[in-house]
DNA sequence: GTGAAAGCGCTAACAT
DNA sequence: ATGTTAGCGCTTTCAC
């Protein structure tokens, strides 16, 4: 590593590819096949070349490149809020395993209220080769467009029906399935669900699962709340809800707001967990595993969706594009003490 | 807001701006001038340019503008590991007001071992107009590199010394004096520190900070246990090494690893936080709140970090080139349960 | 106010 | 293997 090419002389304009063949007497395409792969350039040429480029801080400028390969080599994440543990761990999966195909992250934030929609346009503009989105939904209406354009889209961990936009995303549904049979084995039976950001296929999908499995098991969910986001203020409001109807086993539609909610049993309530309420969270966050909540929870097999992403996005943008699927990968069930009893203050 | 102009046509080529101008009977020069705000062309002529534009699906390819204006719009944040709360909610405020004066955020991360010097070269291909640089550091050498080349570079939460780069971040060293002074008002005299990543300028300054206080105040530190990296699991191990010393309060880098710490005190020493051992902690993530963790701790002024680095990059882009400058801020100290007891567990 | 023409820095045929 | 030429899609003089 040269730690020293940064690529532009002493606050001047940066050297361009015509000066350098200027100063090396040869003409600028020889430059540009230097740095092209596939080129047919005699390899003392190029060393040459690379040479003088060292010294001269010559970099090669990528846009003006990608203004003629019409390949910017950039994708665009757009993310929602961050305020979930569980995103900035993805986005950071993410933008490594895309730099190391060479692809560049151009990151987006959506406030609150806004709808990702709007950004795409940008996106557009920026000559993104792709989109992945995340902790956001997009309208169907707008994904159709998108795709429409021949740029390839990626729903992490959230479904559009029938879009065309390709998706990965745990098995919520399954999962809440499984954490419905792991309550009802270990003989809960006033089990609650406190929903996450509502009209969320993730909140949808695993209330579906949830309820689904206690109604083949004939057995009535006995209570539910309302939380309005998946955040830990949410979780703890919906904890407090639920309070009086004393449910002896609680699912909440992710982990956040399931830390929320134990700290308001504990704290506010006075209920010990799990003897009091057992509790049961989705994602596994790193707070999940802290001895202060050892939550069980279903933990999203988070490697293997960044991987299935990056390798779609990446097959996608050299081959022809790869229709869009549905990548949906089981998640694990990860037993703690906030379900088992266990060294608990 | 349209929310239908997305700016291709299906599955084809992006229309551009001289096709648009054929079709209009225009120049292709007049196309450019209905989006540039200070052009001479009739409003008339101006609406024409964007009802047609909006009908075709026609974006600017803000790319190719680039090329001519040769600003990019683009800034490049530099990010090592996330795993630090603080650090997210940081990225996404940063995003957002980058976002409101045009800029775009174009993301790197830099691996745990790897020197953010290696990404330069390519952030300089990409044409940024700034780099911010947030939990990590670069070499002075480097940096004097990148400012040479007249795009300027922010530091956020570390400082390197004369190295010409602007630098904001919090007062540690005040903020660290702070708590010295408020662990010794409470009557504390086993006072132990927790280092975090060693070599990093937030963790000598805060060190400089305590240690310095407890000196004028003729204290000796009690006990040191070094954190490796700013780490749950590192403030668990410290915490770990520190417990035999006894000290009756502990003073972590930061505030993640002051939660790991604690519950190694509490959990594995079986320790009451704060009878036994007072904690604290600096940042204040929202973990710090929680009311299992209560935390006493400095709060970053994490708003006005975000607001001097935009207005400092804003300003230097437009402006003259401002000259690097140090923004320090102070943080605020706020006192919670895990220094002053309270509803504990 | 609008059009014509010359680039921005590069890649990709096409020559030689 | 290398040089020449023609753009990529846009902004910016310079005419009119």
């Amino acid at each position: 590593m040269a730690g020293s090419d940064i690529g532009r002389q002493t606050g001047g304009k940066p050297v361009t590819a015509r000066e350098l063949a200027r100063q090396l007497g040869v003409s600028q395409s020889t430059i540009s096949r230097a740095y092209s792969q596939h080129a047919s350039i005699a390899p003392a040429m190029r060393a040459r070349v690379l040479e003088a480029a060292e010294t001269l801080r010559y970099q090669p400028n990528v846009i003006a490149r990608s203004l003629t390969t019409r390949r910017s080599n950039i994708v665009g994440i757009v993310m929602a809020t961050m305020t979930n543990p569980f995103y900035p761990e993805m986005l950071e999966q993410l933008t490594k395993a895309l730099q190391q195909i060479g692809l560049q992250t151009l990151l987006f934030h959506v406030p609150p209220g806004q709808e990702v929609d709007s950004e795409l346009p940008l996106l557009m503009q920026y000559q993104v080769e792709a989109v992945v989105i995340a902790s956001a939904t997009i309208s169907s209406a707008m994904a159709r467009e998108w795709t429409a354009t021949g740029r390839p889209a990626v729903l992490i961990n959230r479904t559009v029906p029938d879009a065309g936009v390709t998706t990965v995303s745990c098995d919520n549904e399954l999962g809440a399935r499984q954490i419905a049979d792991y309550l009802l084995a270990r003989g809960h039976r006033r089990l609650a669900y406190v929903s996450g950001k509502p009209d969320t296929s993730t909140n949808v999908e695993r209330e579906r699962g949830f309820r689904g499995r206690l109604q083949q098991q004939g057995v009535a969910l006995h209570a539910q709340a309302a939380g309005t986001e998946y955040s830990y203020a949410a979780g703890y409001q919906a904890a407090l809800e639920l309070a009086p109807s004393r449910p002896d086993a609680v699912f909440f539609a992710n982990d956040i707001m399931a830390v929320g909610g134990m700290d308001a049993f504990r704290y506010e309530r006075g209920l010990r967990v799990p003897d009091d309420v057992a509790i049961v969270g989705f994602d596994d966050i790193p707070m999940a595993s802290w001895p202060s909540y050892q939550l069980t929870t279903v933990q999203q097999p988070l490697e293997q969706m960044v991987a299935a992403t990056v390798s779609f996005l990446g097959e996608t943008l050299v081959g022809p594009p790869r229709d869009p699927c549905m990548h949906i990968i089981p998640g694990t069930l990860i037993e703690r003490a906030s379900t088992r009893g266990g060294a608990k203050p």
